[in-house]
DNA sequence: ATGAAAGCGCTAACAC
DNA sequence: GTGTTAGCGCTTTCAT
């Protein structure tokens, strides 16, 4: 009587096993490439493979064994150099065989808390984290139960994960002697505001670091550091009114393009020339600041190869490898227009 | 002999079960919520979880039932509106209970069949996909298997899926309506290239419907539509070219601001005065057309909206419907200075 | 070299 | 209302 079409059911190591007349321990063991197949039962077997389309499920290889799959967690998607990072990241993992599955985390530290349990929980074999808000503690003890790698974030003490960074206290300093330079005497940093003391792992404190010590170098005196609270709906208001106050500097470093940027239109909009009046560099050399009609000097940090470093190390840890290992690269200035 | 530390076990259903002194069912009812259990087990049972601080496997899950994981299938990490479209996306799932996991397609179609193949290999319980590269056919097929929500993928007939989308004609009309309202009557378009004839799923073959039937309606002659290979290194000479030469419009509508950025630029920057001599209106709101220094007049297709309603159909699919449901929102213009 | 069988942590029948 | 138990699809000893 039921003759209803038959559930179109789901081609597991059973069926392969059976139709290639060996166990499902063999076809494990070829799926792994693992050690003890001969070379005939092998062929069979990826004749059935093919001729079935079969695709181990990844929730079963993952209660025994790993998963080939590697997480990634953003602070946000609209970041403007993750898609460079992604690449580098996306080549060196399929290079290796490994899947990569991405969560965003909004930029708030439980948000990328649960998004690296759900990953553990996911039996991934390992997480890279980008620009990670989640505090040093964290980190240490979600590395104790999964191989991660973090990229920007600097904490070169960190014994139970990894770290790949553009040396960002240089890049600042490249930067000020750019613009020193130039002539420029009169040099202040627009850093990530509000400041948070105990941040300096961040990009931006050490990018301040940077900051104070160049101008240091050049004998200019204090270093003068502005922040503009990247929350407030103000924001716009109070970078206006600081550029046309008397405090402006004559030159100006700014953390990132995500700030830099909206400063350049101020400038602009207010009737500010740049480089004339007010000389820019910024950084993270992001695809906006290359359009003709911006043209704003930044620092570049090789977001492709960061990405691919932290999957090395990544790929490393999941491999054995027990001591930290904490990489640096040198960013460098993409000279343009605004200074 | 063997005093090493003892390894930090998982906590596991059956810890908590032996903590709180009931059975594993218990626990796992508990867990979902599931019907039959006295509110002081449900209670013992919360504080035991709590108390060990236990998390369910994702993969354990998966073999059985759900994993409360929708997957999300991008084009490209670096979309101008996917931050929108993902914030949509992201609240509805997370007020429903549910996670999410992106996988990004890089815009070529055997990478985005893989990403899909895997979310159902790691037992997803269902997909969004945004801009899909993916023929109707394979969507259909893997629609089968897992259920899906397609943004950006015009195909109302079709079966096992469910589509949201920005009505794309209507949007293009409108542009074309307003270019004609101020006046200009040498209207042309630029659409995304090269022109692929079977796509008139995606969203730039529909928008160039609209644009024609715009101009049909406005008794503007034949539709004048122009193509720049988006792969081609040359293609800003091209652009340049096609703005310096005879045949460029008084005004156009183009595809995308991913065009018409770069064309509002190369204009700008030849001397071009946007409006006075070429007028322009985009497509997609993003945030770089909002720049004052751009300014560029787009159309918006609210993707937070689109992101809300694709979620919503696809956990209603989840839940069970079988029929499908193909929704259809209004995109509306933002006006500024570029025409 | 190959296969049988014991789980991995959970859910879902089914008993009680 | 609660517990027992049989798998889900794999990997991994351990026999053979």
């Amino acid at each position: 009587m039921n003759e209803a079409k038959p559930p179109p059911q789901r081609v597991t190591i059973r069926t392969v096993a059976e139709d290639a007349g060996v166990s499902v321990a063999a076809v494990s063991k070829v799926m792994r490439n693992a050690y003890g197949v001969s070379e005939a039962l092998r062929q069979n077997v990826l004749e059935s493979i093919e001729r079935l389309n079969y695709r181990p499920s990844n929730a079963a290889r993952g209660m025994r064994g790993q998963t080939y799959t590697l997480g990634v967690v953003l602070v946000g998607i609209d970041n403007p150099f993750l898609p460079q990072v992604f690449a580098g990241i996306a080549s060196v993992a399929n290079a290796a065989g490994y899947k990569i599955l991405m969560g965003v985390g909004a930029a708030h530290m439980p948000m990328e808390a649960s998004l690296i349990e759900q990953m553990i929980d996911s039996h991934m074999d390992g997480i890279v984290m980008i620009a990670a808000q989640l505090s040093g503690k964290l980190m240490e003890k979600y590395a104790r139960q999964i191989p991660i790698a973090v990229i920007g974030h600097h904490e070169p003490l960190a014994q139970t994960f990894d770290t790949v960074n553009a040396n960002d206290s240089h890049g600042a300093k490249l930067a000020v002697r750019a613009l020193v330079a130039k002539g420029y005497r009169d040099i202040g940093m627009v850093s990530l505001g509000p400041h948070r003391p105990h941040d300096h792992y961040d990009v931006a404190p050490q990018r301040e670091i940077g900051f104070a010590s160049a101008i240091a170098e050049a004998g200019l005196g204090a270093p003068k550091i502005f922040r503009f609270d990247n929350l407030d709906d103000a924001r716009l208001g109070k970078i206006t009114t600081f550029l046309a106050g008397p405090d402006r500097p004559r030159a100006l470093f700014v953390w990132s393009d995500l700030d830099g940027i909206p400063i350049l239109n101020a400038a602009r909009q207010m009737g500010l020339r740049v480089p004339e009046d007010l000389a820019l560099i910024a950084y993270d050399n992001s695809p906006v600041a290359a359009l003709p009609l911006i043209d704003l000097a930044s620092m570049d940090q090789s977001g492709t190869r960061l990405g691919q470093l932290a999957t090395e190390a990544l790929l490393s840890r999941i491999g054995g490898r027990k001591e930290a290992q904490h990489v640096l690269i040198d960013p460098s200035l993409t000279i343009r227009s605004s200074f």
